[in-house]
DNA sequence: GCCAACGTTGGC
DNA sequence: GCCAACGTTGGC
């Protein structure tokens, strides 16, 4: 089932990278972003997320995750731009990337249940719950997608 | 609303 | 360079 769901991706090759990124539906949310088109991934201020949007190249993966209230994976979406300077930092050194939304989840992946899940004990999301930007394997990324798809 | 986790800042 | 204080995030 995953792997259809990649078939169908514009783009699928094997050095795409994977991602979880995380908004409060209050700040930003999934909805905005489908409305929106796209939309500048900018205001991260921790070093480590920084530096994983950083890594991000064009074509990368993300799934966009509702922190706070939701708590659950809620849309798949991609990179469209390289890394460039935040221009919403008035200091520091600050990276942004790009995001365009792919599609929105079938059935949203809570936080409840990617935990239950032991393929995905180790993921950011149960390991590193205050990290808003960080990279999913790609069997990780494939579990909770596959976990999206009704049953 | 509370608080644990944790990243950052600044005094020493 | 250590570490206490502080601020922020995000789960509960």
């Amino acid at each position: 089932m995953a792997l259809k769901e990649r078939q169908v991706l514009p783009v699928a090759n094997v050095s795409v990278q994977h991602y979880v990124v995380k908004s409060e539906p209050e700040a930003f949310s999934w909805g905005k972003l489908l409305r929106d088109g796209r939309t500048r991934w900018d205001g991260v201020r921790n070093y480590e997320a920084r530096n994983h949007l950083r890594q991000m190249r064009k074509g990368d993966l993300l799934l966009f995750y509702h922190s706070g209230t939701a708590r659950e994976v809620v849309g798949l979406a991609r990179v469209v731009s390289k890394p460039y300077a935040d221009p919403t930092a008035t200091e520091g050194d600050w990276s942004v990337v790009d995001v365009e939304p792919v599609r929105s989840l079938s059935v949203a992946v809570s936080l409840t249940t990617i935990k239950a899940e032991p393929s995905l004990s180790n993921t950011a999301l149960v390991r590193r719950p205050r990290l808003s930007v960080a990279p999913l394997t790609l069997a990780e990324f494939d579990r909770i997608l596959a976990l999206s798809q009704p049953s």
